[in-house]
DNA sequence: CAGTGGTCTAGACCACATT
DNA sequence: ATGTGGTCTAGACCACTGG
């Protein structure tokens, strides 16, 4: 049997949790592991690569791999589309439109579109529920000069977040999380009393440096949001 | 000059973007892609690679690649270490014990952790401050069993987190980011008043199938954690 | 069964950072 | 100057899986 890269990765992984090799110790060369494996170099490039893309080690040309003292601990959270969201828990999905309009660019939002004072845009608000019960509230403003296609959309149906996922193929983003206190508006909407904590995240979407769209999703009261790593 | 997997891997992007290479589109398979590019199978094979690793398209044995029709959005966040993170923004950290014990860990607790009944835990609880102003209420239960040391850790010099991170070299975790409404307590700790919403995390560390800690992370009022992907 | 991606190899050249 | 990782190549075999 020939030692692939991830018999070369688990057993540096072993190792290293195994106190074997501890942490700010400098590992061997690609060379000597490649030997003492046998195997190519570019199998032992490929498992330490992988370690280093995780945060494990630290690699730097002339100066060799190390493990790292503090390993970049990095969580990945995949976004889902609310809808898939709901369905995959086996529960019912059901949406509504609450509001659309074409306004002025707020101030605020001005700046992190980086749009031009006057500019109009398109703001949606919306309410997902599982089961029938609140799950998400949404508000959204959509950049129409990218995405004109937005002036004529109609929400009533389909939420906003698909219809762009159509229409926009690829784009990179922004992403927070924070707790907020629920305004009287939105604990309407989410079935719970104004002042309780509720789960946000907000998200700025932007296609090759120009602002598409600026989003705020708010969960109902208890949400999670919980991955692996 | 030849043709790098970077090269590649941002033209096909680029096409994905312009839309030339629609969502659900069938790619051409590596062995033409690397004609038409002019190199190796194994450098579009790292381009492609690297696409799916980004969920921006679907690789399967047989069937080909696909650009994916609902491209998995996936945010990474680095879990920083609390000091490191307050003194990159430029701020003083201070760090403070406000307890520690020795309990039986409570039943909440043992399910998470798969701990027997009647078991000892560790129980620390501490807040750090960034430039004197509360940052985060840190409340820690550590398994002594994996960890025998911290019987004798002191931790009112320093954070367990940082400890931790030196006796334990490396683990797997599961994270949950959440909204909570401050107790009275926490409140006074954070300087906020009872009730405000509250971001947290709480996280279980393991270590090969057996919990090491578990850890809430309560942050100041107004605390968002963002990344970029 | 046959086509696709998954991986390994042996060799090579290069970029970079430390010395 | 020199050693390390970063990457490309050309060829090969294999594993999976769709038709």
């Amino acid at each position: 049997m020939t030692v692939t890269f991830k018999d070369v990765k688990a057993d540096l992984l072993d190792k290293i949790a195994q106190g074997i090799m501890a942490p700010g110790t400098l590992m061997p060369n690609e060379m000597d592991l490649a030997e003492r494996y046998g195997c190519a170099r570019a199998t032992v490039n490929r498992a330490m690569r992988e370690l280093a893309d995780e945060g494990i080690v630290e690699r730097k040309r002339k100066a060799g791999t190390r493990v790292r003292k503090a390993p970049i601990r990095q969580a990945r959270f995949s976004i889902p589309i609310v809808r898939e969201e709901i369905e995959s828990k086996g529960s019912e999905y059901r949406y509504a439109l609450i509001d659309r309009t074409l306004q002025d660019v707020p101030d605020w939002l001005r700046g992190r579109l980086a749009l031009k004072p006057g500019q109009e845009v398109v703001r949606v608000v919306c309410m997902h529920w599982a089961d029938g019960i609140p799950y998400q509230h949404e508000e959204r403003w959509i950049n129409p000069e990218i995405v004109p296609a937005v002036l004529e959309a109609d929400f009533s149906a389909n939420g906003p977040n698909e219809w762009l996922l159509a229409e926009v193929p690829f784009s990179n983003a922004e992403i927070s999380f924070m707790a907020v206190e629920a305004t009287q508006d939105l604990a309407d909407h989410m079935g719970c009393f104004a002042g309780n904590a509720l789960f946000r995240t907000e998200r700025t979407t932007w296609l090759k440096e120009t602002a598409i769209t600026f989003v705020r999703l708010t969960y109902r009261r208890g949400h999670r949001m919980t991955t692996r790593y």
